[in-house]
DNA sequence: GAATATTCTCTGTATATGCAATTACCAAAT
DNA sequence: ATTTGGTAATTGCATATACAGAGAATATTC
């Protein structure tokens, strides 16, 4: 077999890879969410840490980014955009080792805003593939997390 | 219903987001296809992007693009990551608006050192979650990224 | 052939992401 | 009380991502 050929045979399969097609289907997706939330200024990003804090409460980094299975270092910056915005506010806490965040009423306001905005968005990704195909890849997409280093 | 409890229940619905259930997994996926392709000093995006031009051949960046379902202001900049670990190279194009690209010898040589270590992560994943069934997750996920703007 | 439109890429700006190393702080041990 | 150790978050660095707008070159139109 000519290398040429070789080298698309192997090609080709590399372009199974799970990774990339998962961050594809993420690029494509958010995009959509954030074309959906651009009406209140926020991206698909944003809005998860919003719903993520209005669910938690005030909460500790540490805590928030076990929560969202973000790292702690990307999780520091995303914070930071979202308090230069207002939307959300450190609180002191007594251990001085630990940042605490909460939403502030226009965090809150912003996030009731992006709601049905996000909804649109949502309702038409689910309709388009269906409810229950999702739960089942939703279930299939926790499973792919979870691989574990056996 | 208090608002700290309405909060927790949209928020709920919030963190049923598609979007952040797929970026999520892209994450944690794409961290361990990254470890695995550490020793050769690839990242998962920049192995696609050998593979998908080991796969083409020399190629233009809109084509490259559009095969990779990338924009061409990102892939602009990953390009040029690659270019100068020399990886790939520029190559010449009658039409002066365009930029082509190639592997480098050396280019094919680090992807073909980076076969073996994608195909045991690739491996891992897939014994993890079952071929057939990530057949069908991979199906589902080109689904989601055909929504049409109905 | 000059004016206009189109196409392709790049730049400026901003966010998102994560590793390695650091800082800041608390806790435990002696 | 001081050292030692552990924990939480941040910073430095680098890549990935994409929108808006700019530049450069080709293609089209008159």
């Amino acid at each position: 077999m000519l290398d040429a050929d070789k080298a698309k045979v192997l090609a080709e399969e590399a372009l199974d890879c799970v990774s990339f097609r998962l961050r594809r289907a993420a690029r494509m997706v958010a995009k959509r969410y954030d074309d959906a939330l651009r009406p209140v200024g926020l991206r698909n990003t944003q809005f998860s840490v919003l719903g993520a804090l209005a669910y938690l409460g005030e909460t500790g980094i540490g805590e928030l980014a076990i929560q969202m299975a973000t790292d702690g270092t990307t999780l520091t910056r995303n914070l930071d955009v979202l308090v230069r915005r207002g939307l959300i506010e450190n609180v002191p806490a007594e251990d001085g080792r630990v940042r605490r965040v909460r939403l502030t009423s226009l965090g809150q306001e912003t996030l009731e805003e992006a709601l049905p905005l996000w909804r649109a968005a949502q309702r038409k990704t689910l309709k388009s593939v269906g409810s229950d195909t999702w739960q089942e890849t939703r279930q299939i997409l926790g499973d792919i997390e979870a691989v574990e280093e056996a």
